[in-house]
DNA sequence: ATTGGAATCGTTTTT
DNA sequence: CGATTCCAAT
């Protein structure tokens, strides 16, 4: 590896700290970053100086970072420096997608099939309460949430379930502890794994595989892992690993932003890499580049009262700027309409985006009463919520088809199918080919392939049965996911693609017949959905078809890759993942999503105490440590502010229909008089709030036609890239989505929303 | 077997 | 307050 002689372009424009982070290459690396201090500026120029100046091929470099969606953007910014085929080769990914990658290349050697299922917390939520069912234990004593987040704080800290138990010295644990086997029993006959084993089984694969473990290292020479102070045990041990012959392990983060301990994140993996990697070059960067010195000195101030901490001195070469706007208001509803009055503001006197201005707060909750009144002041907003859309039981269903014919010990998902749409499979046959599954050694889709050996079924329930099990086993076939070692493999040029195939098994199962027959519109909008999940499907084919990394593309990929790719994509969406940057919208998210973010104009709602900090930070076994990560969350909301901040709170707030008193938060009182604005915002005129509610209807269509349905007004005529032209009905914004009724020329009304369905708004005048 | 209504429950943050 | 679950009626 020889030194550049010149220097490079990579450089121009960094200052002296970022060089040196940029242009070290060998040995371990610390970027100590404050926010707002360059550190994606600084990750992407080190990625392409590594491949540009110093040669090393980009299939060698793995970049972990935190979210789906900050992977996306950094191959982007890294493939302006670099070419799009260079950037394309970097392994850029989350931990979690990394874990499930590797893991289903090697699942064979883990006992694994490599359709392996991957648990979200609904799936989990399902197997802890079979497990209590199993044990005969009432689940009004112990719940499926306090149980499996017992169990999750066991795993992030190596413990199994054979550990948990040999520890367990109280009724409570001994009583987890049998759920806890008993649950990974139900995974591993599942085939099945949760979050946190998707970590743990890469570590059991690397210290039960040496070899494997060893081609890795020598693939992945450089090691990079954004958002540090955030990784857990099981993540330190998988970077360690990977890691350790070559030690380029260059890690960024900042201890004052660490806000998942909750979740196992180990500050002390930041805190102690000098030690953990001796001789690692440290660096620290300290200037901020994001906001304005109110702002920043305000925050500063906040983060000076964590006493566990190393001081790093922040400062900014930007003007005052504003002061930060502390506002008092009445309630949560005169809270929210304080915010939209000042982004109302902001945007009509400052000429600021919408998409340029957030609202933060702690609980997901908070987000209803912004809504609302973004909904009626006509301004356009979005929510990160990326998993909302996968939560929808429709979309669910399909899911659960897809995963029943990829992993056929799936009993989870087999379950959720069985009876959906409904076809007479009762809770009393399920429980009849369970008992026999059971009694027989054999997996539930054992049994149905063959219900006639379940002599307590009836006739009927037989039958309708087998049909089922028919039909799953065709689409495996289909898709290649039969175990008969007789049949071969299809050809992927008879193969439906992923869009058809996801199509034929929407229609075929008669999900997309149940919706229909109905025309109620609660199936119509369910109906939508899944035409929009047919959509994404095509989307996914295409990009994978566009992305891959192989040469021999005149060979579509096989069906059976596609379909784990997907699945394994819609398993691990983050929040934040489907956050348009331009949308031309205010974005509402939770504290926690806003990591990484930066926005001109921010609001945070709710600092009042109890809330932020949260009453269970308090509750909690360290309630000091807690405290602190409640200011560091606020520390993390406060550093998003690029110009304008307001920080608010209401004197008496309604939560889980309980109306009580609020006092305000003490973050608040920690921050000087001087960068501050103490504002109390008065309500409106009761009057105008009754106004609103007379009028609700037509005032709420008046205010729309200035928002995100302004652009689509009634009677306009749109295009969409499958049904076609069509002229708008009716448009209203429910909850977090903007349902669209349009009527097609050729198929007729459908319902869509309008964040997912990429309508393009027609003029009449053009020839079409 | 399926459906809807009533009762109950639990309330942070998330890959 | 909202979601989920349970139970009774069809």
């Amino acid at each position: 590896m020889s030194e550049p002689t010149m220097q490079s372009a990579l450089l121009d424009g960094l200052t002296e700290p970022q060089r040196e982070a940029v242009s070290h290459v060998d040995g371990p690396l610390l970027v100590l970053a404050g926010p707002g201090s360059g550190k994606t500026r600084v990750i992407t120029r080190r990625v392409a100086y590594l491949v540009r100046e110093v040669g090393i091929a980009p299939w060698q470099v793995l970049a972990i970072t935190f979210t789906n969606k900050a992977a996306g953007e950094m191959q982007a910014r890294v493939a302006e420096l670099v070419s799009q085929r260079q950037a394309r080769a970097l392994t850029l990914c989350t931990f979690h997608s990394l874990c499930a990658r590797l893991l289903r290349q090697h699942a064979q050697l883990l006992g694994f099939p490599p359709g392996f299922s991957i648990y979200d917390s609904d799936d989990q939520k399902r197997a802890v309460k079979q497990a209590l069912e199993e044990l005969e234990i009432s689940a009004s004593n112990f719940s499926p949430a306090n149980v499996l987040s017992s169990i999750s704080k066991a795993k992030n800290e190596l413990v199994d379930a054979e550990a948990y138990t040999a520890a367990a010295d109280n009724f409570y644990s001994k009583t987890v502890a049998r759920v806890f086997a008993r649950y990974t029993d139900i995974l591993q006959r599942n085939a099945a794994m949760d979050f946190d084993d998707l970590l743990l089984y890469l570590v059991q694969l690397f210290r039960g595989h040496p070899q494997t473990l060893r081609e890795l290292q020598d693939r992945y020479q450089y090691v990079l892992i954004d958002e540090y102070q955030d990784t857990n045990h099981a993540q330190f041990l998988i970077a360690a690993a990977l890691a350790q012959r070559h030690q380029n392990l260059c890690a960024t983060g900042d201890p004052d932003q660490s806000i998942y301990g909750w979740r196992g994140a180990n500050i002390r993996n930041i805190l102690e890499f000098e030690q953990q990697f001796p001789g690692a070059k440290v660096v620290r960067l300290e200037q901020n580049y994001r906001s304005t010195g109110h702002i920043l000195a305000a925050a500063d101030a906040l983060i000076r009262h964590n006493t566990a901490r190393k001081h790093k001195e922040l400062f900014t070469a930007a003007g005052e700027g504003a002061r930060v706007r502390c506002v008092t208001c009445f309630d949560e509803r005169d809270e929210a309409d304080a915010a939209v009055e000042f982004m109302q503001k902001v945007h009509d006197e400052q000429n600021i985006a919408w998409s340029g201005m957030a609202v933060f707060y702690r609980m997901n909750s908070l987000s209803r009463v912004m809504e609302d009144a973004l909904r009626n002041a006509g301004i356009p907003y979005q929510i990160a919520r990326g998993t909302a859309f996968y939560e929808r039981a429709e979309i669910r269903n399909v899911v659960a088809y897809l995963r029943a014919i990829v992993n056929p010990a799936d009993e989870v998902a087999l379950l959720r199918i069985i009876n959906m749409p409904t076809r007479g499979i009762g809770d009393r046959s399920i429980e009849a080919v369970q008992a026999f599954a059971l009694g027989n050694h054999m997996t539930f889709d054992q049994v149905i392939i063959d219900p006639r050996r379940v002599t307590s079924l009836s006739n009927r329930a037989q039958n309708t049965i087998a049909a089922f099990a028919a039909m799953l086993r065709k689409w495996r076939k289909t898709a290649g996911f039969d175990d008969d070692p007789q049949q071969p493999y299809p050809p992927p040029q008879n193969q439906p693609g992923l869009r058809l195939f996801v199509e034929d098994v929407i229609r075929q199962s008669g999900l997309h017949h149940a919706y229909l027959n109905d025309k109620s519109d609660p199936d119509q909008e369910r109906l939508a959905n899944l035409g929009e999940f047919v959509t994404f499907t095509q989307q996914f084919e295409d990009d994978l078809e566009f992305n891959r990394e192989d040469d021999d593309a005149d060979q579509p990929l096989p069906l059976r890759d596609k379909l784990l790719a997907m699945l394994e994509q819609i398993s691990l969406v983050s929040d934040v993942d489907n956050v348009n940057s331009d949308s031309g919208a205010v974005t509402l998210m939770t504290l926690h999503a806003a990591k990484g973010l930066e926005f001109p104009v921010v609001t945070i709602l709710g600092l009042e105490d109890g809330l932020l900090p949260h009453q269970r930070a308090g509750e909690s076994s360290r309630p000091g440590d807690a405290l602190e990560e409640e200011r560091r969350l606020c520390f993390v909301g406060i550093t998003r502010a690029m110009r304008y901040l307001t920080l608010s709170h209401a004197i008496q707030r309604t939560i889980f229909g309980r109306t009580m008193s609020a006092i305000a938060s003490p973050f608040l009182r920690e921050l000087p008089e001087e960068h501050l604005e103490q504002i109390r915002h008065s309500a409106d005129d009761e009057q105008d709030d009754q106004d609103d509610h007379v009028l609700g209807e037509s005032l709420l269509q008046r205010r729309q036609a200035r928002g995100l349905a302004g652009e689509y007004p009634i009677g306009c005529y749109v295009r969409h890239n499958e049904f076609g032209l069509g002229v708008v009905e009716s448009i209203s914004a429910e909850g977090a989505h903007t349902r669209c009724r349009v009527r097609f020329l050729q198929v007729g009304r459908k319902t869509l929303i309008l964040q997912y369905a990429k309508l393009e708004r027609v003029d009449p005048e053009d020839d079409f």
